[in-house]
DNA sequence: TTGATCAAACGTGTATACACGTTAGGATTC
DNA sequence: GAATCCTAACGTGTATACACGTTTGATCAA
């Protein structure tokens, strides 16, 4: 699908293994990215890695002080709910208008990905249920028929990551998102756009009000001296 | 208010000097960016130039392309009214956010922004009108009290500035965007949020509506060989 | 012992140098 | 005369070198 030949420039291909380590926790945040030793650490020079944490930078990943070095952005719990806020709104423009604009084709895809994350939670796997679930959202994106819309709705997800990969953990949270996604689906395929809108962003706020429970532990995590 | 001392890096300033010449269409969509070029003329390596294009890029303003050169990013007119009808609703949500949250002191303060329009409306002064407006709208986006969901509006009007500039000059259009001001202001201050977000998203998607017109000659300004 | 001051090491920010892909121009061939 | 191939110049991508601010550790004074 995605038929470019190659990346070919290093600072792309470091960008992406670097916000790999961050998803997935193995750089925490606040943790220190030194250049040099990232440097060495990929067998690269400083000029690729500048480059690369310049751009995770722009995407809010990474907090780059003036003469005093970049560590992996923090997001405080009060900003990770607002976060939360933006993408609830983000997700139900999306279902809005793909209540309207959706194809067969895509309505096939969609039950598709529902289907899939059906597996996942009969499976009882989290980690599955987890990219289903992604796959699931992206489905609604595109099916917007906004393109733009899409890139900023993937662009927030992508960042929220970290943060929302634990939530899957919560008990029963998996049996209660899947029948929340069929609610959802049942709603853009019968062209109700307001009913789609508000089923999602409820879909999405409540892991954003979880998260003021969860935010306690995480503060923990990215700041364990003190 | 920004008590940040110095920005201390180049690429920083160069960054804001280039996207200033490209929102005031110094630099044209499509125009070619040249490394070499640019560090001579604003005196400097071009290290912190090739920094400042990333930043760009990141932020959307500009394309690189891999071996080839970076230029200011084109965007195509039915891109351009897809990002409309997003900035459409993140201003829609601050609206309604604004409406439930909005304090005393920000009322004075939107009501400030928006006699000041009025002023420049009378003078018939499209030029002191475009940043007026910018200003009360960014009222309305404070007024959300949601830091992150104003920093995304900020941003992405940002980006539509070159093209928003144009609309001011259509007929009888300030005193319009004048008139639908009022209406949201009336709307936010008796906490008709729903209300307010209705009228704000038609204020902006007019915009976008009516580029389907202008965009023609935009698209004629930015390949005028062919 | 504790506090402040200073100096050296460290790391970022910028400049320069080099390598490779891209592109444009000219020569050659059909 | 037009198209293609080759070649050389150009510009990007990466590496290295250097300058300056920041930080840290030690020394000295109270």
């Amino acid at each position: 699908m995605d038929h470019a030949p190659a990346p070919l420039r290093l600072s792309e291909q470091l960008c992406e293994k670097i916000e790999e380590q961050i998803v997935t926790g193995l750089l925490r945040p606040g943790a220190r990215l030194d250049e040099q030793e990232l440097a060495a650490a990929f067998g690269v020079s400083r000029t690729p890695i500048r480059e690369a944490l310049i751009q995770l930078a722009s995407a809010g990943l990474v907090d780059m002080r003036p003469r005093r070095g970049a560590v992996v952005a923090e997001i405080e719990p009060h900003r990770l709910c607002e976060m939360f806020d933006v993408m609830a709104e983000l997700e139900a423009m999306c279902a809005r208008l793909a209540a309207r604009r959706i194809s067969e084709q895509e309505i096939v895809a969609l039950r598709d990905a529902h289907q899939a994350c059906e597996s996942a939670r009969d499976a009882d796997n989290p980690d599955a249920y987890y990219w289903l679930n992604e796959l699931f959202h992206r489905q609604i994106y595109m099916a917007s028929h906004n393109g733009f819309l899409a890139e900023q709705a993937i662009s927030l997800h992508r960042r929220l990551r970290p943060y929302r990969r634990l939530q899957l953990r919560v008990r029963n949270r998996m049996k209660v998102s899947y029948s929340e996604h069929q609610s959802i689906v049942d709603a853009i395929v019968a062209g109700d756009g307001e009913r789609a809108a508000e089923l999602i962003r409820g879909h999405i706020q409540v892991q954003g009000e979880r998260f003021t429970d969860l935010v306690a532990s995480v503060r923990q995590l990215s700041s364990p001296a003190a």
